[in-house]
DNA sequence: CGGTCTGTTCGACACACATCGAAGACAGGT
DNA sequence: ACCTGTCTTCGATGTGTGTCGAACAGACCG
């Protein structure tokens, strides 16, 4: 009996985070995109993102982004949400996160 | 006929270094730390960090540097130098190598 | 020249990862 | 109850990458 969505959304505390985490999701070319967007636009649903990539992978990167610290995530309704937990990290990583997105792909 | 140490060390003009090369780069430990060691102590020889690697692997890692634009090399007698990019890479990515540098692994 | 030191290249190996389709889980609406 | 929309999980697949040892190239020194 596989389970469906579940699991009550695991998120790492502050502490936990290493720049190893961060640095690695933050490697890929589609998760930076997320994080752009989460940032430019503010918070959204999973499926909002006009990514070309199949369903499944987003949720590949998402899961990423979230166990690397970059965003949270809670369910509403039948969406997930997804929100940059950018103060956070920039209290940990000064600038980090901030460099990375003003760089263009 | 394989050949040794060829090729007058090929390094990217700084337009062509994108911050996904930058970050692929930074995204291992034992590269960030050279790179550590490099802005903290300067330039130096390939040899002469103490890491717990074989020397095979640690010319890998200093082709992804230089292929990534992090350092640029330059041969000396029988060692080769490392110098770090840093000042051309802020002028392209501002704040990025230092807020790496910053977060301590 | 022969030996040594430094660093690279070459395979080979294991593992991580981005990607997909198919199937499943849940929430909402009809 | 059923269907639909949203997202996750599973399994498979191809590609990338960190690691090593062995062999090689070039510089220096005796």
């Amino acid at each position: 009996m596989p389970l469906g969505r579940w699991g009550g959304i695991s998120h790492p505390d502050l502490d936990e985070i290493t720049v190893d985490d961060v640095l690695r999701a933050l490697a890929d070319p589609t998760r930076r995109e997320i994080v752009r967007l989460l940032q430019a636009e503010g918070d959204r649903a999973c499926g909002t993102f006009g990514l070309p990539v199949a369903a499944s992978t987003l949720s590949h990167h998402f899961r990423a982004l979230r166990k690397g610290g970059l965003i949270r995530q809670h369910d509403h309704g039948r969406q997930r949400m997804n929100t940059l937990r950018i103060t956070e990290l920039d209290t940990k990583f000064p600038g980090l996160v901030a460099a990375v997105l003003a760089s263009a792909d």
